[in-house]
DNA sequence: CGACTTTGACCTGCGC
DNA sequence: GCGCAGGTCAAAGTCG
């Protein structure tokens, strides 16, 4: 069925070609992936939040990830307020299927076609109430199997159902990752 | 009937 | 200023 493995990608540069050159040279959000259970995702990426600069890291067998690609939210509101830039967070999964199930809940809001690629990117808001976490799912043209997924901003609640498939994941990370 | 998806229109930023 | 591309809105449709 499901069958994924994980990749993790820079998101805001040019779609990665046949691998990200990303050395570990900071491995602050490494150390953090042991920490993933206890939050949920999320909570991962709120972990990391606390690393400040863009941290890439890439290890031989083409996962990737990218912290740290920050992106405006509040660009073109209200006049005068500073504009607040939330942290993008992108990976890739090679996967059959678009929407990974990460335990929490979506809504979807939108859909564009873009430019290079054959693909739409659907965006995807999260459905608790009060929580401003939005993600955007699109495929590489380049490879269809892979999917890029791009968080953005941090889930403040726990994650709404057991995920089965997403510890599945999880585990593979860590394996790669260690 | 509520939650969610679809989809065209609209808004904004950016490069030329 | 114009056009393009990315991102969001919102009305209508679908589904359980």
């Amino acid at each position: 069925m499901e069958n994924y493995s994980t990749y993790f990608s820079s998101s805001s540069s040019t779609p990665p070609t046949s691998s990200l050159t990303l050395s570990m040279a900071d491995s602050h959000a490494y150390n953090e992936f042991q920490g993933i259970k206890s939050n949920g995702f999320l909570g991962l990426m709120s972990e990391m939040g606390g690393v400040p600069a863009v941290s890439n890291i890439d290890v031989p067998q083409s996962r990737s990830f990218m912290v740290g690609s920050e992106t405006d939210v509040n660009s073109g509101k209200k006049k005068g307020e500073k504009k607040i830039r939330k942290p993008r967070y992108a990976f890739q999964t090679r996967s059959q299927v678009d929407i990974l199930d990460d335990g929490y809940r979506w809504r979807k809001y939108g859909q564009k076609a873009v430019k290079n690629n054959k693909f739409p990117r659907s965006y995807y808001r999260c459905t608790h109430q009060g929580c401003n976490v939005k993600k955007q799912v699109q495929r590489l043209t380049k490879d269809e199997g892979i999917v890029v997924t791009t968080y953005e901003g941090m889930h403040s609640h726990p994650i709404e159902k057991s995920t089965d498939n997403f510890e599945h994941i999880l585990s593979q990370m860590q394996i790669y990752t260690s």
